[in-house]
RNA sequence: GCUCACAUAGCUCAGAUGGUAGAGCACAUCCUUGGUAAGGAUGAGGUCACCGGUUCAAAUCCGGUUGUGAGCUCCA
């Protein structure tokens, strides 16, 4: 018998029969390490621990404990919850597919006449820990492609039939526990009973190979760790997270609705929530202001035509709202750059004037499908912070490189964390190939140069233009992309953009779109997330609420309002016949920054008791040294 | 758009098997003048999302529409 080469994590090599495993390896170090271990990684690959060696190399123990052995787990565990199904529902269900997925893992199933509720989820646990407990043997075999579309035909798992075909791999490998067998690449724990903590989340539809044009499968999605100490503060993230749902705090501050009568998807900003967006508005003018671009605005419809010169009444034309007026039709529009493109085409353009840089709240309206709508996050009508920059060639880079650092300033003053991608061309796009690749290296290499870490998606780019994404995270971990920075070189060639260059010739100039915080709805929705609704002082509606003890101190306490009105602070006055303790309460409730309690001692002394929103008392101070208290912080964002 | 589920007072929710509705909070009035997260009493509020059907009778059963939720697909 021939021998193996393995060589430790320490250095050390070690000879081993060939057929040994990789526990048998750790066997041979220790008892412990071998009960420990729950799969090996040979020269990179991930294998199953008790699968015979495949050949010589460097070999990684990965036990119980170690980050990558999660992702084992919850893969095991999707075979568990399928064999659990199987278990109890048998041919009428069948089986597809069952990945780990970033937060536990899920399990597509086909059935015509089950339809799995949350009630079932209880039975099917209960199974699945009945087989954990079983702690059958996990165990892989290879077959071939033949053997395994007539085992799988003849347990009448069309699916997998399916997925075998288009495999193309002459062997599959298959992986049984008990009586369930399901193809699978790999690896598994050794056995059932290494999976303790997990939990069924929830049921929802999924097309078969994720068309649409597919059957609808149903996929049961469940979590899986470690031990129940995980599990269990997973599922108070998620808690914690359904508490800071931007839906919840959205009603709860007064800040927006939606109605049914006034359609799906189209944002009504009550007063608290329309003086937010208005101070992040202001933000941005201030700070596009301070960056060399000019404030712009359009019109909100324009003529059909004008929408099929720019391609979007082919490539956008579902998604589009159109409405007719006296035989002319018009477009609502979607995007903001047409007007943008019609100002720059306004008079002839130098060189020596570019770049242009035109900044727009603008709002549009896009035909979402009625399923993706959610909340502030995606809606129907939204209010861009929209910039298109019309320079030349020679100066892509520099203004590319403006607007990362732009991104950057914001990102930091909001204190959101975010991640960058680069998206390419998409099938559905116009434009030559040699502007694709010249665009799309112009934003690779101002992505290179800005040093942060970026992945690119083949393929996700928008028709025009390929692009870059800034994607910031909601409560409950889901990525929303704000900023963008897209490329275009069809537009002004659709529009017969110009400039006279220095030799007196007629140029192309490039467009850029941009923007920076996004749509201002889907960045608030994630802002109220991101603060759980406790905006720092200078977004907050309500800075501060002055509270009086009793009627006596009303006057008072009026004055003290009005000095901060004066001062240009956005206060409450709540001199109502409560006690102090429930206007403390709402105030808390409705997360106001500062509360400024008046009773005999303040009014005596012309000073003011701030009590902040954590509940900590500030020293008693005067009405004017609390004012400038309040715009050092609003100055510093803070 | 697709699959599944849901829709009862401003909000959060009760209302087996069909017999025209209830709680807490919020709101109003009165009492209470109380120093850091809920003082007390009384009262007002709903054509049970909308349209149609079954039935002697529908919040309850059936169909459709609208809206919402979880996903899928698609996107800021």
């Amino acid at each position: 018998m021939s021998t193996l080469q393995i060589e430790l994590p320490d250095g050390s090599v070690k000879d081993v029969a060939s057929g040994s495993t990789a526990y048998d390896l750790a066997k041979g170090i220790g008892e412990g390490l071998a009960r420990q271990s729950v799969a090996a990684r040979l020269d990179g690959e991930l294998i199953d621990i008790n699968r015979p060696l495949p050949g010589s190399g460097k070999l990684e123990l990965i036990t119980q404990n170690a980050p990558e052995a999660l992702e084992i787990v919850r893969h095991s565990c999707a075979h568990l919850m399928a064999q659990a199904v199987k278990s109890l529902y048998g041919r009428d269900v069948q089986v597809t597919i069952g990945p780990a997925i970033e937060n536990g893992f899920y399990y597509d199933f086909y059935s015509d006449s089950k339809k799995f509720s949350p009630e079932d989820f209880e039975q099917i646990e209960k199974t699945m820990a009945e087989l954990a407990k079983a702690d059958q043997p996990i165990t892989r075999e290879e077959i071939s492609r033949e053997e395994a579309i007539a085992l799988f035909r003849e347990m009448g798992e069309d699916y997998k039939v399916e997925l075998i075909e288009d495999l193309g791999e002459e062997t599959v490998s298959l992986y049984r526990q008990g009586d369930f067998v399901d193809l699978c690449r790999g690896p598994h724990l050794p056995r059932t009973g290494l999976i303790k903590s997990f939990k069924l989340t929830s049921v929802a539809g999924a097309y078969w190979r994720g068309d649409e044009k597919n059957a609808m499968l149903q996929r049961l999605y469940a979590t899986a760790f470690q031990n129940n100490k995980d599990l269990k503060s997973y599922l108070n993230r998620l808690e914690e997270a359904r508490k800071r749902d931007h839906r919840k705090l959205g009603r709860e501050l007064d800040l927006f609705s939606f109605n049914e009568e006034a359609g799906a998807g189209l944002v009504i900003w009550h007063p608290k929530g329309a003086l937010l967006r208005t101070l992040i508005e202001d933000f941005e003018r201030r700070e596009h202001l301070k960056r060399g671009y000019d404030i712009v605005m359009g019109p909100q419809i324009l003529k059909t035509e004008l929408w099929q010169t720019s391609g979007h009444y082919d490539n956008y034309r579902e998604n589009m709202y159109f409405t007719e007026v006296d035989e002319q039709s018009y477009g609502i529009k979607p995007m903001n750059c047409l007007a943008h493109m019609l100002i720059f085409k306004s008079k002839i353009r130098s060189y020596r004037d570019l770049p242009q840089r035109y900044f727009e709240l603008g709002t549009v309206h896009r035909h979402e499908k009625s399923g993706v709508l959610h909340g502030l996050l995606r809606v129907r009508g939204f209010t861009q912070d929209d910039a298109h920059i019309l320079c030349r060639p020679d100066q892509i880079d520099a203004e590319v490189k403006g607007v990362m650092a732009f991104v950057q300033d914001v990102a930091k003053i909001f204190g959101f964390e975010y991640c960058m991608e680069l998206s390419t061309r998409p099938e559905k796009s116009i434009g030559s190939d040699e502007d694709w690749e010249r665009a799309t290296s112009a934003l690779m290499s101002a992505l290179k140069d800005s040093g942060q870490d970026f992945e690119v998606n083949e393929g996700d780019g928008a028709f025009y233009g390929p692009k870059i994404d800034v994607k910031l995270k909601d409560a409950l971990d889901r990525e929303w992309q704000c900023a963008t920075i897209q490329c275009d070189f069809t537009l002004p060639e659709r529009f017969d953009l110009n400039y006279v260059g220095a030799d007196g010739e007629k140029h192309r100039p490039v467009m850029l779109h941009r923007v920076i915080l996004g749509s201002i709805e889907r960045f608030i929705g994630v802002l109220i997330e991101h603060y759980a609704g406790s905006f720092p002082l200078w977004l907050s509606p309500v800075q501060v609420v002055v509270l009086n003890v009793t009627d006596n101190q009303a006057d008072y306490a009026q004055d003290v309002y009005q000095q901060l009105k004066t001062a240009g602070i956005r206060a409450d006055i709540d001199l109502r016949n409560e006690k102090l303790g429930f206007k403390i309460r709402e105030a808390q409730l409705g997360k106001v920054p500062y509360m400024l309690v008046i009773g005999d001692r303040e009014m005596e002394e012309s000073r003011v008791t701030p009590r902040f929103r954590n509940g900590k008392n500030l020293e008693p101070t005067s009405v004017a040294d609390f004012i400038s208290f309040v715009e050092e912080e609003v100055r510093h964002y803070r």
